[in-house]
DNA sequence: GTCCAGGGCCTAC
DNA sequence: GTAGGCCATGGA
């Protein structure tokens, strides 16, 4: 027996310890940001492989031109709907899928986020999931921080982490790690959200280029993306 | 100049 | 069922 198998294996951090100590780091994250369900879900659907700087300006144009509204959106030029999300990348795409979801919105709901809320999880995520251009991940963010469903987001940043941290294997599919946090941590809407944003925010600061490894709350392993 | 960001669709195999 | 190409901008 080789030496090294004698050390005793550090305990890997459970799901609920990760959360305990990334909230003690930041503190409560908010996230998501946005100022209705609406433009949540619109975020959603900007920040699809997108850093979400680029998405928040594209929110700002769409503002300026009174443009938060699934009626507005679906009845605007298609060239002025370009020219307001351009920033967040991919924007002919992007606002093809705007104007899908408007149109679902309009015709399923009235154009009201809030008359989803009444529906199951299991329906609306079938529905959203329906729509070209809205796939798990999308369909996730907006039930959750729009109609305020108890169902975890699982992102890049998500199975990076905790891949890393031993949780996960990193061939899980997406509703694989799903079940995963759904089976191991509370079920509760906002454990769910700050969850996520707590996921988000420390992707952004040690899963990129230059991450400060030293100072990352996470310790068990520095997160950088050229180990994966 | 190069790399990468919170995806999703489509096609080929 | 899955790997690979494509979509596009902006910041580091």
């Amino acid at each position: 027996m080789c030496s090294c198998s004698k050390k005793r294996r550090r305990k890997l951090p459970g799901l609920i310890e990760i959360y305990e100590t990334l909230s003690k780091f930041y503190g409560p994250t908010g996230w998501w940001p946005g100022d209705s369900p609406f433009e949540i879900a619109i975020g959603a659907i900007l920040t699809q492989n997108t850093a979400w700087t680029n998405v928040e300006k594209a929110i700002e144009n769409l503002k300026q031109e009174k443009l938060l509204d699934p009626y507005k959106i679906v009845q605007c030029d298609r060239e002025l709907l370009e020219k307001c999300i351009r920033s967040s990348g991919y924007f002919r795409q992007k606002a093809e899928r705007l104007v899908v979801f408007c149109n679902f919105l309009i015709e399923k709901y009235d154009g009201k986020i809030e008359d989803m809320m009444c529906k199951s999880v299991s329906y609306l995520r079938e529905e959203l999931l329906n729509i070209k251009g809205i796939g798990e991940e999308t369909a996730d963010d907006i039930l959750l921080y729009a109609c305020e469903k108890p169902i975890f987001v699982v992102d890049a940043y998500t199975k990076r982490i905790f891949s890393r941290h031993g949780l996960l294997d990193e061939k899980m599919n997406y509703r694989e790690v799903q079940e995963y946090f759904h089976k191991h941590f509370p079920k509760d809407v906002h454990l769910y959200k700050e969850y996520h944003g707590l996921i988000v925010w420390t992707g952004k600061d040690f899963c990129r280029k230059k991450p400060k490894c030293s100072e990352c709350p996470l310790n068990v392993y520095p997160i950088i993306k050229k180990d994966f």
